[in-house]
DNA sequence: CTGAAAGCGCTAACAG
DNA sequence: CTGTTAGCGCTTTCAG
């Protein structure tokens, strides 16, 4: 183990400890010359500064916790190496929990993580329940929400504008000819997905078109939902031209049930997904979807974290980015 | 903050820190009345230990180092999923890092968690440039490597039998009649992919069919390589009936440009893959490959690493599991 | 410019 | 059974 401490390179330096601290830290008050001479008697001892005596004085870790629902889902693993190759270069590391769509679970985790002391949390939250849950513990050390808006309350999250995503999605299959387009997936728990919908339906108001939501029990917008959804729809005859989806895992799990029933996509059947997660992008999946800027967002909420960290008492803030259309070839036009 | 200490509750309660200490460790050395009395005293308080204080006289974080390659990597997710839930329940923490598939970077995030006082280091290592690259520090810190074999040398590491897997793979492939098989990706500078190969040479050798090898210089096995390699293979007539890819991720890239050139998987080509991640599933893809038993991988790699914590003199351990095929559908059986 | 010394919050002897 | 005390390795006043 690197045994080697500060006392040790003093020792050899023939110097302080105090002074070798100062040589390294970059300190102003000392000579050029010393600090040279401690420098390079680190790099001979294998000198390596240990963090958590630094952290204990310092009252400061330098490491964010990241609380996910699900690591394994690409949607947050995408979101996770942006976090951390963004954090590492700020100086930060990420200490990493799922929350496996569990409330206490992500409240356990969440005071784990504070007993870590870590600087600040960021947390993709398992559903709107989560503000309630947490909002004794997020008071005590900086958070930010991704994902799931807290719209109205005292927190700190960045997210995209859901509601205009859905809105870009359903006017763009009303564009293709749909008139008749069902939406799959609506979670009930998630004030996210409670905007998504609201998208979807503010559009099929101003479009003068019917509305049909089949909502998700689930806490999870996983393949294996969207697939048992979309099979029990398509056990009974049904009208609609085109399925958006509230996520694009639900998506793909929908092309998977619409495969079993000999349904073709998009001739029989469009289909349209929200995230662009890297898979759609896939020839066989090929999924017309909704791209949230994932970088941009995992960007904006460290900035927005290392901002509060260094301000612990500024007032919450929000940055809420733009989604965007990426037209692939799940969907069809159709004649009137 | 929760700026409440032991000192603190000592006060309140009226007895030393160290009693309050003993109270909370579960000592044996401390009346019941006391340690009630204390316990409910810290609850009141909203006491947290703080583990960075407690690391730093134990000498023991309880935190593990996971370096992947790239944490949004399917495979690479999963098993960092399978991790931290059984680091958990084990006790640890996880502090996750990306090598971003770079030696250098490798080696700078190594020596950052060992500064960082990590107890241990689960790592997935770029290649089998890493163990050299790496020796000087991996002596210091209990190390694990998974996946990429390390069979002579002086490492802990657990993997799955690649070679063997590989030969089940070929010879699947040649019971359902195929004669040429492809073998694309076989990555230069990587172990595991060395011994995948061979699993291929070896069943060609013991079947009597002339191998073929698309080697991939490239340091990663991700969607775009396979997509490049194949197409490039694509443009000129082959004879080949099968492609057995060195990953799935590899695989779904053929799928891409045979989709592109109008090639039909598995009509006109048949096709392999190798890890078994979770959107091989998919009847898009629908992807007949041979599974890592990823948690059993998570499990026995975590398992050693702590048994290598509390006796760091042990001597190194290797553990290999056994690969499976999965039978999909991306393979069919030809006539002679 | 450099050294001495205090102390971060906790655990673990060592006394009582 | 409980209190006292000495650090863990480092940063940071405060003196010199």
């Amino acid at each position: 183990m690197g045994v080697v401490t500060l006392k040790d390179v003093a020792k050899v330096a023939g110097v302080s400890y105090a002074t070798v601290s100062r040589a390294l830290s970059g300190s102003p008050e000392i000579g050029e010359s010393t600090r040279k001479r401690v420098v390079r008697i680190c790099e001979e001892m294998g000198y390596t500064p240990n963090s958590v005596a630094r952290s204990m004085v310092m009252k400061r870790t330098n490491i964010i916790g990241l609380i996910v629902t699900s690591i394994d889902n690409p949607f947050m693993s995408e979101m996770t190496a942006h976090l951390e190759i963004y954090a590492r270069k700020c100086g930060y590391n990420l200490m990493v929990c799922n929350s496996s769509y569990d409330l206490n679970l992500e409240k356990e985790v969440f005071s784990l993580l504070m007993g870590r002391k870590v600087d600040g949390i960021i947390l993709i939250p398992v559903g709107n329940e989560s503000y309630d849950s947490l909002k004794n513990l997020t008071a005590q050390v900086p958070t930010v929400f991704i994902g799931e808006n807290m719209l109205d309350l005292p927190e700190n999250y960045v997210s995209v504008d859901n509601t205009n995503g859905m809105q870009q999605a359903t006017e763009y299959l009303y564009s293709l000819g749909h008139r008749s387009i069902l939406y799959l997936g609506a979670r009930e728990k998630s004030m996210t997905h409670q905007l998504r919908v609201d998208g979807y339906l503010n559009a099929c108001k101003k479009l003068g078109i019917e509305p049909n939501v089949i909502r998700n029990s689930d806490p999870r917008s996983s393949f294996r939902v969207g697939y048992a959804l979309a099979k029990a729809h398509f056990e009974t005859p049904f009208s609609e031209t085109a399925i958006l989806c509230a996520a694009d895992t639900l998506a793909i799990g929908v092309i998977q049930a619409a495969y079993e029933k000999g349904i073709r996509i998009p001739r029989d059947l469009s289909l349209m997904g929200f995230d662009n997660i890297s898979f759609s992008a896939l020839p066989p999946i090929d999924l017309t979807t909704v791209n949230q800027p994932k970088q941009e967002l995992a960007v904006a909420a460290l900035d927005m974290l290392i901002n509060r960290i260094k301000k612990p008492e500024a007032s919450h803030t929000k940055t809420i980015l733009s989604p965007s259309l990426v037209i692939r070839n799940s969907c069809r036009a159709i004649g009137d």
